[in-house]
This record gives structure tokens, C-alpha cells and sequence, in this order.
DNA sequence: TATATTTGTGTTAATACTACACAAAATAAA
DNA sequence: TTTATTTTGTGTAGTATTAACACAAATATA
């Protein structure tokens, strides 16, 4: 077959943001370089020749940004011939969801700077990237509801009402208190401490655990959470 | 940056077979060429510089295996460095159900011989393509449980034993045929003729017809089959 | 004519979901 | 110090969905 194919392989990270009472963000970078100097873009670049992809995306969003993470999930991969307006990129997308406050930002050489931005009050971005958010922010409403996958987000211990809060901020909507607890404890992974916290106004809030090894096990097992209700 | 990479692209295609009575089945090719010449693989290639990831991936079916198809979904990128051993490839999977017997398999220069092989008695594959393939059956079978994906596979009009046989054989399990026959006429896209199937042994079968318009108006309305309990 | 095969059909019990409101415990304000 | 405000914690009843289950009808085949 002998053919020649220049094609550069990229990845690109969306990183949504959740912190307790907070919106749900996603962090960007402003570019420094052509094409779309000073848009707002996903971080990411490309992938080394002996690098595997989920290094590749981890590298470049510590590099572009300053935030480690260890858990990225692959999304999709955009290929259009004409994405990038060079030449021709495909580029394997991945998302996480991590806490904005856990980081320091720090943009590098390439980018200007990088930011926190709310979801719901985006700039214009680069490339397809608004597609690939787009797709992001789908799946990782559509991930919530069958998996739990906020509880990194959570302090340890933390008031049932951060885990509410969490799912009405990412879901965009309101959720039926007493049933999502209800359905919550179900899965028994969730624990009461005899902890009270240290509150601010109203009624002191008993601490709850996430117990990690119960849920581990469930996920093990192909259990598969249900909180399509919500 | 500027930064040298020398990454090929390719796509592969896990393309299942179905068809009434049989077995689930998978289009291999076996490879003409090194590495792994005279092993069996999922049709595949790399993908030219002008051309899309599904033009790629149709085209390189087409021309290993004789095959066209319309509906393939992106499945997973596979990237480790080492998963070919000569350079550095990435693959972007695709994955598509059919009828087999709807296409006369034709192999070409690249793929010796292609082959449908029942999913239960697979051959050794070539470089990672067991686990493409593994990741492709697992999709394959949750996807159905919230899609009803399968009406492609059947005759236009079909006894309904032949839908329950399909689900049957893809999730690798018996269904209780009452139960799913309830719930699929709960979603009212199918629909009763009044004609009789031309039979063999046992009672004679009602046909019943696919209403694609209604199913797609149901999807465009974000309607979310739930078969889960098959 | 008897046997085997396949289709077609309904009910009941158990489970899960939805919708909904008010008292208790604390802080903040008057 | 009293009152208002905020937030937590909790139960039930009606509805919908699911799961489990068996036998008669219609045909082909032996």
C-alpha cells in the first residue's frame, strides 16, 4: 500500500469545575499562538510519539494550566478534515471533573493564561471546541445519572445538602430532596458519621462518608446506579 | 512548538452480523501483508488526508471486505504506543450491525480472505483486536438494551419471534417472551399487519412491520427506550 | 391420528417511583 | 429576649413498572 499520511494527532481536556455552592465550570485556556491567538480554547496539543494518549492529555493540561488530574475519561474523537484550518488534526478528546479550588492556575508559554469559566457564560471558542464541550457537558450529565462520580468533589465528610447541590448544579435543574436521599442511601455506599457540621445558618447538618471500598465493589460487580429519576 | 510527529491514523471496523436463526457474528479479514500476514483482523486502515473518519472507515471496509454500510458509531481511539509494532498508530473504531447475507464478502490485494466468524469461536486477531473487538461487543449489547437498534436486521415484515430471537442472541441470554413482547409494544413503533408468516413447524405467526418514522420521532424527541430489564 | 413445535395471551404480587408539607434546630435580625 | 429566617430531616399514599409465571391454539411432521 506504501502511503503517505501526515496526519498529527492532538487531544484535547475538558475539565468542568464543581465546588461546594459553586456553578459548574469548565476551564479554558487563552491561546498565544496562531491560528485563534487570544481565543479561548480547550487545553491539549499533541501527542508525542512514544506517549500514550492519556499521557498526552495529562501532560498538556499540566503544561497549559497547572492542574493535575488523574482521572480523564475519553469522549470522542473529532476528525474533520478541516478542523484546524493548518493542516490536518484529529484530536481524541477526553473529560474529568475535578475542584477548582484544589488548583493553582497557571498558564505557560503557549497559553496566556488560563481561566475558570461557568458554563452557562462561555466566551467563543477555538476550533470545534464548543462542539467538543458540548458533547462533553451531555455526557457528563448523562455519566451522573448512572454513575455517582461527584463524591471526589466532596469533602470527606460533608451535609447531604452538598451532594444535592451538586447534582442540581450539574443537572441544571432541581431535584426532589427527600427522594434523591432516599435513593441515594440505597446504594448504602453513602454513610452517616455522628458528626455535625460547623455550620452557618439554619439547622446543623449531620456529616455523611462516601465509602469508597463499598462503592468499588458494587462497580465490580457491574452494579449499575440509578438515579435516572432526579 | 514546533514539534516533529510522526503518528499514523487508522480507523477499524467491528462490524456484527446477525440474521433470523443464527448466530451473532463478526467480519474479519485475514492479512495479506506483515506484520501478522495470515492472521485474522477487523478490517481496517489508515485513513487518507483529505478524507473523514467515516469515509475512512467505509472505504477501507468496502474495499477489504466487499462491505457497505451506512451506520457506523464511533466506538473508542486506541493509542498505546506499542500496539503496532512497526510505528506509532492510532486507531479509531467504529462498530456497525448487519445482515450478512444482505453482502457477498470479497477480499482484495491488502486482506487475503474475509470471513464471518460466529462471536463464540473467534480466531486469534492481530495486534490489539481482541480487545477492540471485546470493548465493541460489551457497547454493542447496552446499547440495545436502550436502543432498539436491531429493527435494520429483520425482513420488513417479521414474526415477532424473529425480534425476540435477535435480542436474545445478541445479550447472550434468554428473555421472557411475554414480558418482551409487552414492553416493545409499549413503544408503539411496531405495528401488527394483517399477514400471516409463511411458516415451518408450529403455530402461524402474525407479521409485524418496523414504523421507522415513529421511532425517529420518538428519538428526535429525546425518548429513551428503556428494555433494561430484558 | 397422535405428537411435536411454535405462537399468542393475562394476572398477580412485589417493587419502584412520584408528589407532596411540616416540624426541628439552629442563626440572624428586630 | 423575642421573632423571623434559614436549613435540615423525615413519611405516606397513589401510581406505574417490573417480574414471575402456564396453557390453549394453530399448524407441520411423524
Amino acid at each position: 500500500m506504501a502511503l503517505q499520511q501526515d496526519i498529527k494527532v492532538a487531544v484535547d481536556a475538558v475539565v468542568f469545575g464543581y465546588e461546594s455552592k459553586g456553578n459548574l465550570s469548565v476551564l479554558l485556556i487563552k491561546r498565544g499562538v496562531e491560528p485563534f491567538k487570544n481565543t479561548w480554547a480547550l487545553p491539549g496539543g499533541l501527542v508525542l510519539e512514544d506517549e500514550s494518549l492519556e499521557a498526552a492529555v495529562k501532560r498538556e493540561l499540566k503544561e497549559e494550566t497547572g492542574v493535575t488530574i488523574d482521572y480523564l475519561e475519553q469522549l470522542y474523537t473529532f476528525g474533520k478534515p478541516k478542523r484546524d484550518p493548518r493542516n490536518r488534526v484529529i484530536s481524541i478528546s477526553y473529560f474529568g471533573l475535578v475542584r477548582p479550588n484544589h488548583f493553582k492556575i497557571k498558564a505557560d508559554t503557549d497559553a496566556d493564561e488560563a481561566k475558570w469559566f461557568s458554563v452557562n457564560d462561555l466566551p467563543k471558542l477555538a476550533f470545534d471546541h464548543k462542539t467538543i464541550f458540548n458533547t462533553a457537558l451531555k455526557r457528563l450529565k448523562a455519566k451522573l445519572l448512572y454513575q455517582p462520580i461527584g463524591f471526589d468533589l466532596l469533602s470527606a465528610e460533608f451535609p447531604f445538602s452538598d451532594l444535592e447541590h451538586l447534582y442540581a448544579t450539574i443537572l441544571g435543574e432541581d431535584i426532589d430532596r427527600r427522594n434523591f436521599r432516599k435513593k441515594i442511601m440505597s446504594f448504602d455506599f453513602v454513610e452517616e458519621t455522628n458528626k455535625i457540621a460547623q455550620q452557618g445558618s439554619g439547622r446543623p447538618a449531620k456529616l455523611f462518608k462516601f465509602n469508597k471500598k463499598k462503592y468499588d465493589a458494587l462497580l465490580n460487580d457491574g452494579f449499575y446506579f440509578d438515579i435516572k429519576f432526579v
